[in-house]
DNA sequence: CGCCGCCTTGACCACCATCAAGTGGAGTGG
DNA sequence: CCACTCCACTTGATGGTGGTCAAGGCGGCG
């Protein structure tokens, strides 16, 4: 019914523009949405962890308005889109509401980094960044004791909160000074969850987990 | 089937955390999703035009995770959910395609505007939005000849781009000195939209609308 | 007439971008 | 085993975009 394939670290999935006969599902690693400017800047615009959707958007819209790209090594499923369709076609209850969590989902995490590359300073949209990777990863159980493999780099994490990496570089610097994280070694630990989600005003309410698991 | 009740600007269509029993769709004038943060500050991420759906969400999620607040004097149908259910589960091809299409189309749009906060400056930025807003009100034909009615303040402006009031205000008069546009009377009338789309990098790509037409 | 919301303008300053140089570890080839 | 390279991270200096505070103009409306 679908293969699985390793995509490596800084290798596309699909990129904008295309019409691929695929849909992709994430089983391990981080991938990333992203579009790019003319002027060569980069904007990550959603980060993909474990058991997410890549682009259930091209079975409706056509084709990719923006691109998907492994952030570290990943394995993903590749699901034809006919399956997809005779999914959606037979058991219209259940299945198609599942992937309607997941947009929906997706969309209300896009919220948030609007939210956060609007109204919130560098250094708390950083934590809030963190907080939010902390809970879905938790979800998903591959985050344990506040601790998690991150192999994101800073350019990385630059073009996510739409900042530059030098910023990025001060900023984490700061959050370490105050012993709320440690990043080191591809690995981010949370050292203080309750003043981390206090600083970051972090409210997990947007990522709806409660429901998600349930269903 | 269906209610249609007017909101008056600066109310408050939906609330954040409400499980209402209505979807809304819009039928005239503008309103926008938003986040209020503790300090008080506002973020607006994305304005309703006619035809949208408010909360196609709540039908699955259960409970909002932003508000909705009109942003002129508005009309909008409330749709009781019910009949979104029992018309997804009879006509389960065609409709929920269009809901599909709804938001996913929305979620596009709010990837662009992430983009815009992260990598454009003020003007570019306000200049696509501009664009955009070109582009979708002249597919429900609410926009001729690049001009159309737009009862949006600054403040408003401001909490959409995720910038300061004052900063729009300077923004605006540096587009209306390039010749690019005039907002006056609550009116906007784009001039030049060659060098408008040209000046803000705007590709239409992203708003799907050559398909939504033909749906 | 007077208030109120919205727009406008000025002064000042902070956050963050940009440029530039340097450190350090991992991998590679001689 | 030791250069050598490459990449990610780090640090410093400088400046600009846009924030904040404050005051004033201007039109609409009770």
């Amino acid at each position: 019914m679908s293969d699985v394939r390793e995509v490596p670290a800084g290798h596309d999935v699909i990129r904008e523009g295309d019409r691929p006969e695929n849909v992709h599902v994430m089983l391990e690693g981080f991938a990333c949405r992203y579009k790019m400017l003319p002027d060569g800047g980069r904007q990550i615009m959603a980060w993909l962890a474990p058991g997410d959707f890549c682009d259930l958007h091209i079975a409706i819209l056509g084709h990719m308005d923006h691109g998907i790209s492994a952030l570290s090594d990943t394995r993903i499923a590749f699901v034809p889109q006919a399956e997809i369709d005779r999914l959606t076609r037979d058991a219209a209850g259940a299945l198609n509401r599942a992937f309607w969590w997941s947009t929906l989902v997706d969309e209300g995490i896009l919220r948030e980094w609007l939210v956060g590359m609007g109204r919130r300073s560098a250094d708390k949209q950083l934590a809030h960044l963190f907080c939010e990777l902390l809970f879905r990863l938790r979800s998903v159980e591959v985050a344990k004791n506040g601790s998690f493999h991150f192999p994101i780099t800073q350019d990385e994490l630059a073009d996510t909160l739409g900042i530059s990496a030098v910023h990025v570089n001060r900023t984490l610097q700061q959050l370490r000074a105050e012993g709320l994280i440690t990043l080191e070694n591809k690995r981010l630990t949370v050292l203080d969850e309750a003043r981390l989600t206090a600083f970051a005003e972090f409210d997990p309410n947007y990522l709806h987990l409660n429901k998600r698991t349930r269903s």
